[in-house]
DNA sequence: CATATGTATGTAATACTATAACATGTCAAG
DNA sequence: CTTGACATGTTATAGTATTACATACATATG
C-alpha cells in the first residue's frame, strides 16, 4: 500500500494504517530527515551513532530493547558496551525522535518528530506491533485529573496493551 | 490530620489529600481488610506471604521495588529469593490489591481495592510519593483514541511524573 | 595555530530487575 | 487417605540499566 510522501507519512501517523502494511521505506527516510533538520535547528549534534540508532529503530518498525540496538551497533563497528546504546537512545528520547515504551523495556522511533504531541502507545499483545496514537484528548483529561489535586505534570507515559485490528480477526 | 475512617479513607483516595499528611494507619487497616474480604469472596487464598507483602506496601505509602519488599520479607523469615516477592506481588496485582508502576520498576498498594477503577499515577519526582488519581475520563479518552483505529484495549498504564503540591512550594 | 572547554564516545565493572525450572510442601475435595 | 491443584522454597540464570573513569573530538577563543 504505497502512498504519496511529499509531506508526512499518514501510514505511520494514523494507527489504523500503522497496523496495516504500507510503504514504510518512505516513512523512514522522512522521519530521519525531519530529525536531522530539527537537530540542526536546535544546535544539538546528530552524530553517527545517534543517527544510526534512529535508523535501526525506524527499520525495525517495532519496539526494540536497548540490547537489540546494541547488538546491531556492535556488528557495525560502534562500541559494544551498554552505555553506547543507552546514551544514544536517551538523546533520541530527549529530542523527541524516539519514545520509550516502559511496558516493554523497549524503544521505538517517533514517526512525526517535531510536531507537538503527547503520544499514547497501543501495543498488540499478539503481533507485538506498537502504534503511536494521537492522544491530545487523553493528555487533556490527565492534566485535569492531576490539576484537581494540585499536581503539575512534566512528563507522562500512556500505554495500552490489547489487540490490533488484524489480530482480532485471527 | 487524623480523620474518620468508618467507611473509606478519603485521605488516600483523593490525591490532594494523599500528598498531604494524614492518619495513614487507618488507610492501611482499611485497605487490608477490604482485600481480605475480597479474597474470601473470590475464593483465592490470602496467604501469610501475600498478606505480609500487602502490609509492607501499605506501610511504605510509596512505591517499593520487588527487592525492597523481598528484603523485608527475608528479615521476617519468609523466603529470601526473588520469586517469593514477585509471585506475591503478581498475585496482588491480579487481584487489584496493588499496582505496578512501570516508570519506577516498583509496586504500590491499591488504596481502594474492589472498586472498579482505571487508575492514573502521579509520581512526584522530588519526594517520590505516588498518588493514585481517579482517571475514568482519561481511560474514556484513551479507549476512544484506540477505538478510532480498531484497537481493543485490555490493560493500560497511565503514569505521570511531575511535582506534587508540597514540592512545588519548595 | 595553539589550546582550552564542553560534549561525545569507549570501556570496564557492577548494580538492579525479572524469570525459568524444578523440588517440596500444604490444603481441600472426593 | 490419597489425589490433584495450588503455593512456596531454592538454585540458577537471563535481561535491563547505571556508575565511573579514560579518551577523543569538535568548536570557540586567545
Amino acid at each position: 500500500m504505497p502512498h504519496d510522501h511529499s509531506e508526512t507519512c499518514p501510514g505511520c501517523q494514523v494507527p489504523d494504517l500503522a497496523f496495516a502494511t504500507h510503504d514504510h521505506g518512505a516513512c523512514q527516510s522522512d522521519a530521519l530527515s525531519r530529525a536531522e533538520a530539527l537537530a540542526a535547528e536546535r544546535g544539538v549534534r546528530f552524530t553517527p551513532v545517534r543517527r544510526r540508532v534512529l535508523e535501526i529503530l525506524l527499520e525495525a518498525h517495532k519496539a526494540l530493547g536497548a540490547y537489540d540496538v546494541l547488538t546491531r551497533l556492535a556488528a557495525e563497528g560502534f562500541g559494544n558496551q551498554p552505555p553506547v546504546a543507552y546514551r544514544a537512545l536517551e538523546f533520541l528520547e530527549e529530542q523527541g525522535f524516539a519514545h520509550r515504551i516502559r511496558r516493554l523495556n523497549a524503544f521505538t522511533a517517533c514517526m512525526h518528530p517535531g510536531e507537538a504531541h503527547a503520544p499514547a502507545f497501543l501495543i498488540c499483545r499478539v503481533c507485538e506491533k506498537v502504534a503511536e496514537a494521537p492522544a491530545a484528548p487523553v493528555m487533556a483529561a490527565l492534566t485535569v485529573a492531576a490539576a484537581d489535586s494540585g499536581f503539575v505534570i512534566e512528563r507522562s507515559n500512556i500505554e495500552a496493551v490489547g489487540l490490533c485490528p488484524s489480530c482480532q480477526a485471527a
